[in-house]
DNA sequence: CATTAAACAATTGTGTACAATTCGATAGTT
DNA sequence: AACTATCGAATTGTACACAATTGTTTAATG
C-alpha cells in the first residue's frame, strides 16, 4: 500500500472519499421514507436521540449527534414548528434550553420504527458480517477523532 | 441482530449514523491541511479528479464525485476565481462546459501530495486490514446504490 | 424543414454544517 | 459586592448538497 509519486492523490486510493460519498448516498436513500414523516435525515437522527431521552439540552443532543448549536438551533426550531418537540429555557439555569418530545413527536416513533427494516432490506447483498465489521471500524475511527 | 420493538430505532443500532458522523469528522480533520491550499474538502476532491483528467465536462466530473450541477457550478466558479481551473463551452457542442486545470492548479498538486500521508498518520491505531476492509465494504455499498 | 424530444449546465429554494462571534447567565475570585 | 472567567445557545457568514425548474443547444422524428 506504499504508493509512489502521486498515486496516493488519486480519489480511488483514499479511504475518505468512499466514506464521504457512501454517507451521502445512504442518506439520500432514506429520503423517500423520511418524506412520509416530514423529516430530513438530520431531523430524524435528532428525533431518534429524543425518543430515547425524555429531556435534554442542546449541548447534550449535539454531543450525541456530533453537531453544534449552529446546526441544531435552526433545526430544532423547525421541529418545534412541526409540533414534534418543545423548547424552553431551564428554570434552574437559564443558559440551558430544554428539549422535550411532544405527544405528536412520540406518535411519530411508531411510523419511524418501520424505516430501519425497510432500509436494511435495500442492501441485502451485503453480509451481516460486513455490516458488523464496518460498524465497528467506523466507531473505532470516530473514537479516535 | 434481530432487535425487538424499538431497538432498531436507536442511534447506536444503525449503520447509517456512524457512517454519517465519521464522514463529517474525517472531512473536518482535513481542514487544517486544506486551509494551506485555500481549498475546501469538496474543492479538493474535485481537483483530485481534474489532476487525473486533463479535460472533462461537469457531468463527467459529477459522476465521479457523486455530485450534480447544483453543487458543482458554484464550486467550479470559485475554483476558477482562485485560478486553479478554466471553464469554457465546448466548441463542438455548446451544451458542454469543459473544465481544464491551469498551470496554477497543476502546481497545487505538489503541495497536495503531502496531505494523504499526513492524514493517514492521524489514525495509526487503525490497522491496514481494517482500512482495507472498510474501503471495500464502502465501495460495495456505493455500487449497490 | 419544422417540431419534438433529449441533454446539459445554470438557477432557485430549502436545509444542513461549521467556524467564529455575540450575548445573557452563572460560577469563581478577590 | 464587584470583577472576571466560563458556559450555553443563538447569530453570522461561508460553503456545500440536492430536488426541481429553466433555458439553450443538439438530436431525433415525421
Amino acid at each position: 500500500m506504499s504508493l509512489e509519486g502521486y498515486e496516493q492523490l488519486k480519489l480511488e486510493n483514499q479511504l475518505c472519499f468512499p466514506l464521504y460519498a457512501a454517507a451521502k448516498e445512504v442518506v439520500r436513500k432514506y429520503k423517500p421514507y423520511l418524506d412520509e414523516l416530514d423529516l430530513t435525515y438530520t431531523q430524524y437522527i435528532a428525533m431518534m436521540v429524543l425518543w430515547e431521552n425524555e429531556s435534554m439540552n442542546v449541548k447534550e443532543l449535539g454531543s450525541k449527534l456530533y453537531l453544534d448549536s449552529g446546526t441544531l438551533t435552526p433545526l430544532l426550531k423547525k421541529l418545534e414548528t412541526k409540533g414534534y418537540i418543545s423548547r424552553c429555557r431551564c428554570k434552574e439555569d437559564e443558559r440551558n434550553l430544554i428539549i422535550k418530545i411532544t405527544a405528536a413527536g412520540e406518535a411519530l416513533k411508531e411510523k419511524a420504527a418501520k424505516i430501519p427494516q425497510e432500509m436494511t432490506a435495500n442492501w441485502l447483498n451485503i453480509s451481516r458480517d460486513e455490516v458488523k465489521n464496518m460498524y465497528h471500524a467506523l466507531y473505532k475511527l470516530l473514537s479516535q477523532i
